[in-house]
DNA sequence: GACCCTACAGACAGATCTGTCTATCTGCAA
DNA sequence: TTGCAGATAGACAGATCTGTCTGTAGGGTC
């Protein structure tokens, strides 16, 4: 943790091993994927393999921390699209589900599809659990900049849309499901941030 | 599918193995269960158990019919629980949701988990997009008879929220989700009847 | 009793999966 | 030159998983 502490090259053969993984990993499910595919298809030697992750626990993990960095970003990215307003915000970011649903190949959420394939308790669940965490808290952060009463609710509702769309985007494959979700992102926003709440 | 073809009594052997697999499968995910172990926890031999389901993926498929089964009378049971109004039922109906998220053990919606663990095209994947189909079907017919202007996207949002939930709940279990759901369903449901649909 | 259906018990084959280990090659730096 | 770090190649052990097969036992019915 100090500047003795050489900062590694991230090492070529790592990166490939990374990149296989991310690949594979997504496509076909965790269990499903062996080392030996994943060595085979990143060109790597085994004991090469092991020395970077001795575990395939520790591939799975850092195969979710990459997942974590686009994902996030990509909901960054779209939420500034759509503008300085935080409230504008919370509706844009849904642009980024639809671009995720739009990609081929697409297969659902990362993190609920291997919690799907861990067992709680687990260095693995722990990440997916750490994830959705982290995204609530961002987007609690803008409800409450956003002005919203209730910022804590109003978050959990957007992201319960979001992990619906993202769950079952890969279910039905209905293009209309991110728009639905974006649209009622938008009235659950109106009526969050709505000056005095609808009686009955 | 005639009276002469016998309606054979389900074989209390068959029944043991299913309930065997319902637990193990729901509790551990598909992949993570083998045979010899549902085997040995329903105290059925091999043969036997081979003769009702000829592959893994049968009893996968008859699992997943089971879940179906009760969860979809779950949620009836919720939304008729809530009275005679539709509109009232299209809300009541996320009570299911608490009770399940409120369940020991509970591990998220096994459909969505059953298809984290599949192929698009193999018969366990369709089985899951059958029941997700069914139930936007369900929610659509419902939403219609509650007089919206556009029951699909109604029916979509709200499945969604479902979804949503469903997941989440598996990941965060913070108790609060279930309730969060239901009264977004509340404001949508309310956003969608009200007369005017409001301008911006 | 003879027959048959269902189930039990468990060995077995063949594949696959994780992780270890040995041996070899390459490039760089002292 | 010598030494070392990182990589390659691949055999190997040990476990596990699916599915097949043989043999046996009980419980009905003709």
């Amino acid at each position: 943790m100090s500047a003795t502490t050489q900062t590694r090259p991230p090492s070529a053969a790592r990166q490939r091993i990374l990149d296989a993984a991310f690949v594979l990993f997504y496509a076909r499910g965790i269990r499903a994927v062996g080392i030996d595919l994943i060595i085979a298809e990143s060109g790597v030697a085994k004991a090469t393999f092991y020395k970077h992750f001795p575990a395939k626990d520790d591939l799975v993990v850092a195969y979710l921390d990459k997942v974590d960095a686009i994902w996030t970003s990509q909901l960054k990215e779209a939420a500034e699209a759509a503008g300085a307003d935080p409230a504008s915000q919370l509706v844009g970011l849904f642009d980024a589900l639809s671009s995720a649903c739009r990609r081929d190949g697409y297969r659902g959420c990362a993190f609920i599809n291997a919690a799907a394939e861990s067992q709680p308790g687990t260095a693995v669940h722990d990440r997916t659990v750490r994830h959705k965490g982290a995204v609530l808290e961002w987007v609690r952060d803008l409800a409450r900049s956003a002005g919203a009463p209730d910022p804590e609710s109003l978050a959990r509702s957007l992201t319960l849309l979001l992990d619906g769309g993202l769950a079952s985007g890969a279910l039905d494959a209905s293009p209309e499901a991110p728009a639905v979700a974006k649209a009622s992102a938008g009235a659950l926003v109106a009526a969050a941030l709505r000056p005095t709440p609808p009686p009955t």
